[in-house]
DNA sequence: GGTAACCGGAGAAGATATCTCCATATGGAC
DNA sequence: GTCCATATGGAGATATCTTCTCCGGTTACC
């Protein structure tokens, strides 16, 4: 209890490893950008122009360095949700959401894995769970008082849109890496209420435990379970 | 020119390799519809009570056995759209093949990877492609000649709708394995023409010869470069 | 009963990824 | 300027997997 503010003074790096720090971590989001978690961290080092050695020093492993950037992408995506509650337009905010989360995901293959990367130790999807779940009820729960947004919609229904939204986006990406706005445009226009046709929706919306659950869906190394 | 038919005619097999032929076959469907591609063949040896040797000795590499199920698979694909055709209401008849392809996609694992595995020799997606495009795209025209469906799909929207969904599916399936059938209702919605809002789509549809390419997006080998 | 065809599964060969080690280099306190 | 705690690079030890081969022993069929 001498002069810490909460447990982090071991010691400020001296200013060469701090470079390198940042180099990895700029380097670690390029790779997992265009490549996605399963790159190795040999990769991440080549690509910031350091040795093996250093990345491992700095992130004992792949998870340390996922968590290092799971931050900033769950800060990103909770000031979208929170620009997009802004908007004085309930249904408008949704839509600048959907789109804007839509096109994180599309742009960023690595980040829909790092999101849902089950790690062992602390929880992140728990984090991101509390992040945003509010404002993303927020968000629904608003655009439905205004009667912009079909009533039997849920939360969770959000995300999942995006995960199919961005699955898409996948899948498209080397040929025509926009046509996801035509799919997300798609479903957009089914989420309206008061249209002449409602088809009643099968199946209860997944309950934010479940939906806690899915989000742990990507295990750790390269086990080959975890769906895309 | 003595005997043969076409190019097949090299021995019958004996019964017991042929027996065990059909038993690597049975294990393959089953493996690679719970794990995935993925799987490898010593997993179907196991599975099928049989040694990697026999495995190997009547498929030279998963792709010939991936090759084996893709006939059948497609097959079921075509039966289904077919079906769909034959149904009166074409409206009910787009519904139906939706429903079943995604029905299929969602409780075969390895089902897309198949469809959508590049082989290098054979152009497996091509027959795929010209088995169902005339297919589907007569289930589109139908309904949207009845004015059922949305004027402005294509049939290869059909295709992407299939894989968004079964992306969710693969996601949710630990937790909820027909969670599918909720987003493909509301998708469902968003295809009827004449709703009192219409938001006209971004992006044109993907021309066929792009479908291709995005069909061709799985690798060889376990190469993490394929989206889902 | 003879033999061609077949079987099983150990293990060779090849990929990759993770992580360690240590000789060498460097920042920065004095 | 000196010194040494702190860093660095990258070869390579480990570990894990998959693919595919090989061959002694077995089996179907005439």
């Amino acid at each position: 209890m001498a002069d810490s503010q909460d447990v982090q003074a071991p010691r400020p790096l001296r200013r060469d490893a701090e470079r390198n720090r940042q180099r990895i971590l700029r380097a670690a989001r390029e790779v997992f950008t265009t490549r996605g978690l399963q790159a190795s961290l040999d990769d991440v080092a080549r690509h910031a122009g350091v040795g093996v050695g250093t990345v491992y020093r700095r992130f004992p492993d792949k998870e340390s360095l996922a968590q290092a950037l799971f931050e900033e992408r769950i800060e990103a995506m909770a000031t979208l949700a929170e620009q997009a509650l802004a908007e004085p337009d309930s249904w408008g905010g949704l839509m600048s959401f959907l789109d804007g989360a839509c096109a994180h995901l599309a742009a960023d293959r690595g980040l829909h894995q790092i999101l849902m990367y089950a790690s062992y130790g602390k929880d992140l999807t728990a984090r991101a769970r509390a992040r945003m779940q509010p404002l993303v009820t927020a968000l629904v729960q608003r655009a439905q008082r205004d009667g912009k947004l079909r009533p039997d919609l849920h939360p969770t229904d959000m995300l999942f849109i995006e995960l199919m939204i961005s699955a898409a986006a996948r899948y498209a990406e080397p040929v025509r890496p926009e046509i996801w706005r035509r799919y997300l445009a798609l479903i957009t226009d089914a989420l309206r209420p008061g249209r002449d046709v409602t088809t009643p929706l099968p199946e209860p919306p997944l309950e934010p435990q479940e939906m806690a659950e899915v989000m742990r869906s990507i295990p750790h190394r390269s086990d080959p379970g975890g769906p895309p």
